[in-house]
DNA sequence: AGTATATTTATTGTATACATATTGTATTTT
DNA sequence: AAAATACAATATGTATACAATAAATATACT
């Protein structure tokens, strides 16, 4: 077998990022060393050092003497959330825009062919996954060590987000997200920043309306016909 | 003794965010596993995960099978620093204006007294390190998790840069940061948070202009009394 | 002599065993 | 019966020993 405890790491880490974005592990749930230790046939020391490396990410959350658990969302998520998502994002498309190398341009495109076959297949979490991976190439093109730790903490929340509200309908506004990644691409490659970081917004205000409307449902005896007002106090 | 081995770990911790802040470890250089671990008498185990705690708060790099660094400082750091930091710094004051509570504003004003102090004793490290905790506080008002991370980060290469620019001289223009932080102080104690979000802009064209003087100095043959233009493409 | 290759040395990574702290349970005491 | 305390069980933290990888040195070969 070619697993070398080094692999068996690296594969621990990916297995746990990956169930941490998509809330196959729920926020706030423990993760129990021993228990890790023995689905991937790993020692505790490397997985101990495993769970620190994921809380420097900001995937987990570590207390002393009482272990590790998934990254909390509480009610105050959110807000925060959307408070700090539109800035943070706007920075980085702005730079993006400006810094973009051609491999990583192709490596743009290609993670935006990935969305659309997972918007596609009706998978939610293969589509969050493909998101996530999208907006990471963004965020490298930037290459600003500055703003990278926020933007990929945004980013966390904003695929376990994704799997709570999304999850639900939402089938009609899915196409709008995929064009608005195409008009980012476009941004890039014309090198123009300003309208990079417009759309980076619009971004955040299309995610913000969908999510505040699911939350904020329209009361059932609205009359028939009415469009739902967007909730500009979440 | 009462070194609990926990203890010695938080002393390691401690001690190594000191010395990477006031580059008594300079940027990029090795930490070596074996050497801090008869420094501060602890086994390498709980000192491996100690390093990885710090690299996933910014001060230390890790590279697989070639140990931990100091983070690196590059000839683009200043660029990239000076780019995110007005964003960040003054969207934290902005929310800390919003935010902080009384307890929180009584530790800001201990700092501030302890800045003072520090300044006075013109202890470049130590005016450093109270600068520092200065800003951490009215990072802990704002109390926004997606912002905290570049903002820590942040606040780690703000306090290197100090040891490498202000170490020289700039004695009289020390008192301006000292008059900055009174003043952010009040904005957030009347619960003014443009005025805190002003403040923190200024705050870094402050610094930026003082660093832009050392890196380009005004030529030797230059006017008597004439001043010195800032440096806008810094 | 210069390059390539083998061998040694140093450093990092992992596994196991042991120590310590926390939590839940049972027993005792009022 | 309720509260407090002692005890047991479980989980986390640390130390030591061993394995694997990378760097450095020495040796062989063209």
């Amino acid at each position: 077998m070619g697993t070398t405890p080094s692999s068996r790491k690296v594969a621990l880490l990916d297995a746990l990022r990956v169930r941490i974005l998509t809330q196959a592990i729920v926020p706030g749930s423990d993760l129990d060393e021993a228990r890790l230790s023995t689905e991937f046939d790993l020692s505790r020391t490397p997985l101990r050092e495993a769970l620190r490396e994921l809380a420097g990410e900001g995937y987990v959350e570590l207390t002393p003497n009482r272990g590790a658990r998934a990254a909390e969302m509480s009610h105050t998520t959110l807000r925060d959330f959307f408070l700090a998502a539109p800035m943070v994002y706007g920075a980085i498309l702005r730079l993006a825009a400006m810094h973009a190398k051609p491999d990583q341009i192709d490596a743009l495109k290609h993670a935006q062919i990935e969305f659309r076959a997972a918007l596609a297949s009706g998978d939610v979490a293969a589509r969050a996954l493909a998101n996530n991976r999208f907006h990471t190439v963004t965020g490298d093109m930037a290459g600003n060590i500055y703003l990278r730790p926020s933007f990929h903490r945004l980013l966390i929340d904003h695929s376990r987000i994704s799997m709570t509200f999304y999850g639900a309908d939402s089938s009609n506004e899915t196409g709008d997200a995929a064009d608005q990644h195409d008009a980012m691409i476009d941004a890039i490659v014309a090198r123009d920043p300003e309208a990079a970081a417009k759309l980076a917004e619009d971004h955040w205000e299309l995610s913000r309306h969908r999510i505040a409307q699911f939350v904020m449902p329209a009361p059932l005896n609205d009359r028939l016909g009415e469009t739902i007002p967007s909730v500009r106090s979440l």
